[in-house]
DNA sequence: ATCGTGACGAACG
DNA sequence: CCGTTCGCCACGA
């Protein structure tokens, strides 16, 4: 393919799967892309995303393994997040944290 | 090719 | 229980 096959394009494909109403974690998209150790570079591939069509990929529907937002600097984005997932029918628990076992994807 | 970095995860003390 | 450390992978300079 002379397509860009970057584990980038492999990624944002992966995340635009999940279905509204859900969410996934990094360590879960890596293992779907065949490294389920990757999910460092699932997260560098999303933090890159902000950088190109940040508005066509659910890129909120990704949080860390504790269900929970774990952005660095950008609390804008979090808080964003938070709202967009809400919108989304996802709830939060009264530590702000996701149930997987629930609201989880796949 | 090597070094440094980063929206992570799991283990350890 | 919490804070810290190590390991993992991919990308940019």
């Amino acid at each position: 393919m002379t397509e860009k096959d970057s584990f980038y394009q492999r990624v944002y494909e992966k995340v635009k799967e999940i279905p509204k109403g859900k969410v996934t974690n990094y360590g879960t998209i890596a293992a779907l892309l065949g490294n389920p150790r990757a999910a460092r570079a699932v997260g560098y591939a999303l933090n890159s995303l902000k950088k190109t069509d940040l508005s066509e990929i659910p890129w909120q529907r990704v949080v860390n393994a504790q269900g929970k937002i774990s952005f660095k600097g950008d609390t804008f984005r979090a808080n964003l997040q938070k709202e967009i997932l809400e919108a989304e029918g996802i709830l939060f628990d009264h530590e702000e944290s996701i149930d997987f076992k629930t609201q989880g994807w796949p």
